[in-house]
DNA sequence: CTGAAAGCGCTTACAG
DNA sequence: CTGAAAGCGCTTACAG
């Protein structure tokens, strides 16, 4: 047999009980320094190492943690990045889910597999899931019996949440505009639904009104999707509703690069004519014709809170000890503004 | 207590055995009508759902794979969510491990730790890992007892790889460049050491051999990277090596977009004063300044294919039956042209 | 400091 | 078709 040995193998080599192995290997001081030598020697020999699936059982805890994501981005990707590294350092696996479709049955599927599998937390990473976003307000109602932390979704009260503070990013970025001393600021806003375009939408609105510059209806357009497409579509319809604008706050880069690509087609000057921001900070931002001037966002930073928080909620037993919900419940990141060639002018 | 339903709580609910609850678990047919459906109604009761550390310790598998990438970009991004997507329809699950850094002891404690974790296969994402690249050689040699399987990696014989056909992609997208009558073809190659720049920088050769033109050694500058940055950088240095260029095959999308940059801060016209091509296909391309002309590789697909890959050689048992190597052990992927303005002049 | 016993929640032969 | 027994590889009390 070539089968991996265990914990019987290297008592029995080491001439120790069972216990006493385990005792090495969990770094337990009530053992004799030789005694543990041998045993060392014994592990070392044979090669040992713990069979995880047993330690789970027997422990009734896995130290494993889902994560679930879709159609993933640049920024999801940063943060998933930043999640695997900080649930290695605290000594946690993570399971990965793909969500195939935003239907509650799949939502529910794929919650109670990440359950079945041991995990004792979930990090869902999904920011907002087609036309059921309904199925959220009842996250609390859901029969999940582990804790549950969502990335960059609206603040309730029945949920926790870690997320970038948008509406913050919409209120530097205009007012970035501002400074510049512009006076016609246009906005692409991101999809219907998404409460991170709505918070940056309604931030935007506020800050012009703070500089008595309130925006009419038309200055603002909804871009389809976060893609460039949409911000190629969503400019020119600004160009026909909302002319003489001398600035645009575009949701994030990709659609600010949609946008500057029509600009260019229509010999609109960036930033002479029209001055862009956008929000992410992708690594190619700083190369677009011309380079973005934006608002960096750590995701990473993002992903790595998020699990240090779900770790937090597994080992004070959330779910056990119902807790009363406190702000803390709903931590927010902030941008960073990077300033480039789109508002130099 | 508010613990789990188990296996011993429906059969002593629905009257029967733990064996009986376990084979309507496992759809055996061996089982009565009617006690079936006494068995499910008692786990519908009991809202039961197996424990999966359980089951994994008796049946001596974990149906889990492991996935190990770094510094994750678009193409790694697509290729985890195929990965993850298959593994989930062949019902595996997938355990993700971020590698902090590439010397070997990172390298075989990441191993170590995902076969601890019992996983039965590990999907190794990391295309080149620093200096320690001879660690790969001796991959066969490692002490693991489960299946590697390397994403983008220059095939060997002693390993099992799935890759994109970078020879493939180098050779279309220089005959595209000719097609176009250009007659000073230059490369940005990308950095040393990585299998696909120079596959990619062999073929932009034999091409331009092949058509009569062979190329000036100045015609091709190594990248320092895959990023813009680099880009920026090198097209620099095209720009004094080679004077005349009218054309230019980048290494991927990111370098084009750096090298355009600098094209128009020098008031070079693209594509009239040189045509440009890139690879990747990135959701942004088709909307840089001039739109990208670039081949799209199927990222997702290079992950499924992977995973489906793996699993045979899981379920082959591979690693107890040792097999000798075939041409299937290196399976590759294909590019396909994707044409816009950037060499549309 | 060390060991014998029982148990974690399943499944795998083996009887009947 | 169904069940009693043993086992997967660990750990957790409990003795000593």
């Amino acid at each position: 047999m070539n089968r991996r040995a265990t914990i019987s193998d290297v008592a029995l080599l080491a001439g120790v009980s069972k216990q006493t192995v385990s005792r090495v290997v969990n770094g337990s001081d009530k053992v004799l320094p030789e005694t543990r030598q041998r045993v060392q020697a014994a592990i070392d020999e044979l090669d040992f190492r713990p069979n995880m699936a047993a330690r789970q059982l027997s422990r009734g805890r896995s130290f494993t943690l889902g994560i679930v994501g879709r159609n993933r981005n640049y920024v999801s990707t940063r943060s998933y990045s930043g999640a695997a590294t900080t649930a290695d350092e605290m000594g946690y696996a993570l399971i990965m889910k793909e969500l195939e479709s935003g239907d509650i049955d799949s939502v529910r599927q794929v919650l109670l597999a990440l359950q079945d599998l041991q995990c004792e937390g979930i990090l869902w990473t999904i920011p907002e899931v087609d036309r059921s976003y309904a199925w959220l307000e009842q996250a609390g109602m859901l029969e999940l019996k582990i804790p549950l932390l969502f990335l960059n979704v609206r603040p309730r009260a029945t949920i926790k949440t870690v997320s970038f503070d948008h509406y913050y990013a919409g209120k530097i970025a205009t007012e970035h505009l501002l400074s510049l001393g512009r006076q016609r600021i246009a906005h692409i806003s991101g999809p219907d639904g998404w409460w991170s375009a709505e918070s940056r939408r309604r931030a935007w609105g506020d800050a012009l009104l703070q500089a008595k510059m309130p925006a009419p209806q038309e200055a603002c357009v909804i871009a389809q999707s976060w893609q460039a497409a949409a911000g190629y579509e969503a400019f020119s319809q600004l160009l026909e509703n909302y002319p003489g604008m001398d600035a645009l706050f575009a949701c994030n880069d990709q659609v600010a690069l949609g946008a500057m690509l029509k600009a260019h087609e229509q010999g609109i000057r960036i930033p002479e004519d029209v001055a862009v921001i956008g929000v992410d900070n992708l690594p190619e931002s700083a190369f677009f014709f011309p380079p973005l001037t934006t608002l960096e966002q750590d995701a990473r930073q993002l992903g790595c809170n998020a699990v240090r928080k779900l770790v937090g909620m597994v080992e004070r037993g959330f779910g056990t000890v119902p807790e009363r919900s406190n702000e803390d419940d709903n931590e927010l990141l902030r941008h960073t503004l990077v300033v480039r060639r789109s508002t130099a002018g």
